[in-house]
DNA sequence: ATGAAAGCGCTAACAT
DNA sequence: ATGTTAGCGCTTTCAT
């Protein structure tokens, strides 16, 4: 371990008001102006062997770190991109935090993630205040938002900023004019129409979808209207069942004693808005000794890590999480290269058919 | 809903480079000067009502959102606070996180968060990468660095930025003189003793500790440590178990699966580096009708939500989670106002006696 | 290949 | 209560 060289440190360098190594402190180390070493740290060509060789010592010698505030200002240039998701406890929007990260870290950009809590109120709170940053992107989640927060977007847009709404993929009505936003994500009715199909061709008539305990979860609401409507055409019957709130998997437990002993005209199959819920409740119903997919079929959303590993494994719906952040990065680079919007996407999903509601299944 | 009023944001409008609002179009349209528009958005009360009025108008009239980069270099205040984790998709960091952002928010800073995927050279880019922003505080987790990011840590607390280690609590050997940092977690070599302990004192006298398959996961390695010691010292034998890479309760079943194989003198108990490994070992043994904890006891760490809902519920140790991020913060905010050292703190966490390890346990 | 001058958008100090 | 003057640290012209 060689010694720590803070003789340099400490001795010359004019530090400034706050006591940090400025371009002028590194020019100044090595016989050149200012100028010349931003030259350098840019376009290290653009200055002759030996001056850079200075330079480089100088660097070193004096632990120089750019000021990106300085840089950016002066450059104009934002490398920053906003992103707007529910929450990151949930592995679910973490990864595909984890995937734009991949995407955008070797083109330069810096993400700067702020957590919404499933508030559309600090949604645009949020906003204004990532907005501050003059990000050269924005990526929200879904396609609803307040007014307010639709004003911005809808400004930063016309202002050439790429606006992106990611977890959806909502085509719009033909007749709609409505301002839209890039989308990167899948159809959620898709999704809650599936849902109900799969149950169906099980032969089951009395259905139920689990509704998430969370009021602004919009995507699995939708869903549970998708998943109505498909059992109503199909002559089923089905109900909504509200979740309580705080831990999912209890309230996934507290859904399923619920419904089994309303009695009366028994459901045979629940879908619900996530696995949380549906580990739960399958939890819950092998505690009772209610027989799982025979008795009642129970169908998840997201496809956890948990859900294949309890016995019966829960059937879900796997999810490109992932993909939609690498996805948006990849529209985002494109649109900020050739300057034009960013190109929406749907991406695929699948119903991962398992024990829970097929008896022999994986 | 009022009809959005276009008109004055792409009429008037003298806009620079980049067509975005600046403090001086504001002040134009509000017939004042900049800097007590400036006043006014920082210090309303210093500004006539009549002019504060003609101010507010001109805000909305214009969209001004204001320039961070700008406002931070020209007053040389960071409110930024750079925090290294080892990953978000994981809760137990993520947690951790939102009790950052839940105690920083209101004092007005900024989070700025990069995740490590565990790995200490990608923690020395990414810091580097953060220092550019000049952070007024720096939160990286763990007191293991590299000797590269150690250096620039030791010149950032030098420099008077306050540095906290979070998730550690490691009381610095006597002679000890290397550079210590603010430290806000807890002792993982006494959790792992007082796992230990908890085996040995239900009788236990062959135990095995389950390694996080994460190589880089020191604060895991450190607990198999003292759990070790802890057994030798008791007389017990103990071995330490590496757990496959990949998906977490997958690896617990594997090990288990390996475990049961083995035969000869079996192990009676495990402990596991996290919740997700016991979980897929809990599984495994009740798929192969090993009865826990009568011939096997398992005990986890995490106490994640999952641990409770499995028969019999996983022992564990409870973290403070977001208290460390609450923690953090509140000893930070101290810090940044006194101009003083961050002060360590040593934050309980608690073993959770359930089925698992006590039969007839919660 | 290097430097001088000007300015990015804002705020700190001093006026007034 | 408001304005003037400088300057944060860097990058852009435009010289040389």
């Amino acid at each position: 371990m060689p010694s720590t060289k803070n003789s340099a440190i400490s001795t010359r360098q004019a530090r400034r008001g706050h006591g940090r190594v400025t371009l002028q402190d590194v020019a100044e180390a090595a016989g050149v102006t200012s100028i010349t070493v931003s030259r350098f740290l840019r376009e290290p060509v653009m200055v002759a062997e030996d001056t850079a060789a200075r330079i480089r010592s100088a660097l070193a010698a004096t632990g120089y770190v750019p000021n990106k505030q300085a840089g950016l200002l002066a450059s104009g240039v934002g490398n920053i991109v906003a992103v707007l998701l529910p929450n990151l406890s949930n592995s679910i929007f973490a990864e595909t935090a984890q995937g734009l990260s991949d995407g955008l870290q070797d083109a330069g950009y810096e993400l700067l993630i702020a957590s919404t809590s499933y508030s559309l109120e600090r949604e645009e709170q949020l906003l204004r205040a990532l907005l501050g940053w003059h990000p050269a992107a924005v990526v929200v989640t879904g396609r609803r938002h307040s007014p307010a927060t639709l004003k911005l977007l809808v400004g930063l847009k016309a202002a050439g900023t790429p606006v992106i709404e990611i977890w959806d993929h909502h085509p719009p009505a033909p007749g709609t004019q409505r301002a839209r936003f890039t989308q990167i994500g899948f159809s959620h009715d898709e999704v809650g129409r599936a849902m109900a199909a799969h149950l169906l061709a099980a032969g089951h008539r009395r259905l139920a979808y689990v509704d998430s305990g969370v009021a602004e979860d919009y995507r699995a609401h939708e869903r549970g209207l998708a998943f109505m409507a498909a059992a109503r055409d199909a002559g089923a019957l089905a109900t909504v069942i509200a979740s309580p709130a705080g831990d999912a998997f209890d309230a996934g437990r507290q859904v399923l004693g619920d419904a089994v002993r309303a009695g009366a005209a028994p459901i045979t199959a629940m879908a619900f808005a996530n696995d949380h819920l549906a580990c739960g409740a399958l939890l819950e119903a092998t505690r009772r000794h209610i027989a799982v997919p025979g008795q009642l079929a129970l169908l998840g959303f997201g496809d956890f890590a948990i859900a294949r590993q309890l016995s019966p494994a829960l059937s879900s719906v796997s999810l490109p999480r992932h993909a939609i952040g690498t996805q948006t990065a990849r529209s985002l680079l494109d649109a900020l290269k050739l300057s034009r919007p960013a190109v929406s996407a749907s991406l695929p999903w699948a119903l991962i058919v398992r024990g829970s509601t097929q008896p022999g299944a994986g």
